[in-house]
DNA sequence: TATGAATGAGAATTCATTCAT
DNA sequence: AATGAATGAATTCTCATTCAT
């Protein structure tokens, strides 16, 4: 009946919620409905598990990240465009999104490393797209002329501030998006 | 020689850096020079400690923001003002701004409710101050006709992001105050 | 496919080289490419299986010892018989011979008695064995007049250590044995 | 009341009779009067534990060993000095004994390496010191002319075979003693 | 004969905390 | 104020074994 894939979900949530370091292989199971060496027959470990779930929430961000139109008429649709499916994935996987947004785990010991470059590979995607954006949007003279790279982390701050409250079920969060995006435009746009 | 105040500092930054679960009691007392029972002698307990540090980190936090002038001529220099004195604060102080940044501790066990209304009453001033702040601005022109609750929770969202960054020390994340500044201004300004 | 005899191979290795405590089901199904409901379907259990291949083992021993001719015309030709006869099993069947020269396992719970009278039993043929040769070379003149149990023990203790360096596959050790047998017939014959 | 000494003790004695695969921190500390906590307050580990047992014991060998008068007047006096010196090792400290003539135990993650050495170096001692006597006894004509190398390791596998009997309380061994010696002048001596 | 999934019992190790001094 | 030694209660992980198929 599908017990690997409740540890998972199990995990996934706890991991969420708690933090890996939080969290213990007991809790787990026992919301999971299994037994320890369960977990242990299924993933190499607490931390293997953490890992599989961890990649897999990236691989489903990027993969919507990647789907992102390229080519677009004005300027700002395309940040619309990000900040959506950036809110999209916190509304409708919050969990996921919890994990997406918080640090690396002090007490991983294998994967650290493989954990610390998934943030860093999105994040550098986000710079990347934004930028690229604002540049168009400034040549093409749509765009106040901004300071590119700072604009940049004004408004991934901004994007990660409202995936927090998002995924936090801040009441109201959803409602928030198109108010957001207009609060962007005007920031932006000449 | 002041043991009690390198423990303190210690733990500062570890539970800033890793999180109070993270974070034992060995790691702390190793960091600071001490042993132990010394941070049992000087402290109820680990849970106490870290109670310590957040209420004093909120207190200094809390005395800022209330020194914050209430009266001021354009409307938007409070809200100027604000991302000041907030940005100064995690420039100043990244350890601290990492805790006022944290979730509660999944672990505490007594003091869970008096730490998680630091945060809220925290988040209850802000939404209190850029409300005013914003109906002001709403009133007498000089903003956009906006939903207040809304942007609120987006001028909070963008707060936190930058705060979070500045504590993380992100490269250039103290050159963008100026450029942040502009940005909600062109956001809000009518 | 012989999977049953696989197991029982990769079994004798493993316990050999690693002893039976350190051994585990997991690691010897897969080194004999089975899986371990496998194993207890063959056998009632890790050590049944253990037992089954001591059995075996002393039952081989056995039956070499026992093929020794009774009757030779030289006192000493019949130590040299046994020496020969140890040797050669050690030389082809190094795992087994580790066995023989291993320790009864400390986690042996049911056949820990079985396992500890087979290598009484088999001491036990050694010192009759030898002990009668000694008997009769020092009765015929052939040999010095020694304390028969004395050399009794120093005679197996040199086949025991002897045979150690065989299966260990000390360098060399083969080359060893007719110098081991000349050392012996010195140290005796008067 | 030296709990550690305790701890140090109940070990040896354990890993002696059952090896390290076979015993328990829960049999060691249990054994010992303690708790399972304060071995790991003392040692690193049970890995720790046993590599500074081992290298205690090799060193309490060693310093035997390296005591041994160098020069004598009749070339086997040398080799009944080193029989006197690890039977009277053997009898003084027969679970010391054990662990010299054990072999690497499996699980030894960190220290395998260490542990290894000790015993190649031990056995690189002792090869040396009775290959010198053999030499200068062969060249002084007392000894037979016989092929050096091997019967090193005659002499090493008795000299092995003795110590376990010694060690395991095998009746008699102690009485052994000067037979064994005379087994070996008669089985070199010319 | 064969296996994927599952488990109770127990292993090594860690953690916050306390005691005696 | 300070510490070495000590511990009960977890925590991660392993092991031999069984069940359902």
């Amino acid at each position: 009946m599908g017990k690997k894939i409740q540890i998972i979900e199990a995990a996934t949530r706890l991991f969420a919620v708690q933090g890996f370091d939080a969290t213990t292989t007991k809790e787990i199971v026992h919301t999971a409905g299994a037994t320890e060496p369960l977990l242990f027959y299924h993933f190499k470990g607490k931390e293997a598990l953490f890992t599989e779930i961890l990649d897999d929430v990236f691989d489903r961000l990027n993969k919507r990240f990647d789907a992102l139109p390229q080519r677009t008429d004005a300027p700002f649709e395309k940040i619309e465009n990000l900040m959506g499916v950036m809110l999209d994935f916190a509304a409708e996987c919050p969990n996921e999104t919890k994990l997406v947004l918080a640090a690396c785990p002090t007490r991983l010991r294998e994967n650290a490393e493989a954990c610390r470059s998934h943030y860093l590979a999105f994040r550098g995607k986000l710079e990347d797209y934004i930028g690229k954006c604002l540049k168009a949007g400034i040549r093409s003279k749509d765009f106040r002329k901004v300071s590119v790279p700072q604009t940049v982390n004004i408004i991934i701050a901004l994007i990660n501030g409202l995936l927090r409250q998002q995924a936090a079920g801040l009441a109201g969060a959803q409602a928030v998006r198109a108010a957001a995006v207009a609060f962007c435009r005007a920031a932006v746009i000449s």
